[in-house]
DNA sequence: CAGGATCCTTATTGATACTG
DNA sequence: CAGTATCAATAAGGATCCTG
């Protein structure tokens, strides 16, 4: 995962995991269950979606908070610095739209 | 590579490819060579490079033209098409400048 | 120079079973 | 429910050789 210089490296790097625009995508309308983004991503196992999970908390894009309850309750959320990215997830939802797959 | 049904998911089939965002990063500056985005993208392997062009070439993002000179020339530029996501090239762009790697 | 074809080595991913 | 660990299957990637 060792990109060159140009400033998208960077960009890459935190949200270039592949499935973690989706994830974050749903991040950005509300705060979620671990079983609700399953739900929502379904074709994504349990593993990748911990895993990418786990790396977006890392990079600080994504806040998790455990409810220490029976049975467990765990809710993701955007950080501050995942809010910041908002207008990356925008744009591509916006040319996702704009451009379905029947174009040919 | 089959997502789900989310607007972004579209989106991410056409610029998901692990050098595509750079490659366009750099077609979207000027039209490119192939040794010219081998030089500028090291990490890529020409076979990558050759893989991701044709595959944005399929999906109308690129545009090769072959010049038929010898030794061979060949040019890669942004379609219409490609053009239409310079917005999220600059958000990506953007983002990665306001937040360097330093950042802890 | 551009890039196709092949072989072979790593990385990713999925399925399953298990824990607090 | 949320998550970890392990193992097997698969895909991605690199190196090399070859052609127009």
């Amino acid at each position: 995962m060792n990109y060159n210089e140009c400033p998208i490296t960077r960009t890459l790097e935190v949200i270039g995991g592949k499935w973690k625009p989706i994830i974050l995508h749903y991040l950005a309308e509300c705060p979620r269950r671990s079983g609700e983004l399953a739900r929502l991503i379904p074709h994504a196992s349990g593993k990748m979606l911990t895993q990418q999970l786990r790396e977006l908390e890392v990079d600080r894009i994504v806040r998790r908070k455990v409810y220490r309850e029976v049975p467990p309750r765990v809710e993701y959320s955007l950080s501050p610095l995942g809010e910041s990215l908002r207008p990356i997830m925008i744009a591509m939802c916006a040319w996702g739209d704009a451009n379905p797959k029947s174009r040919r």
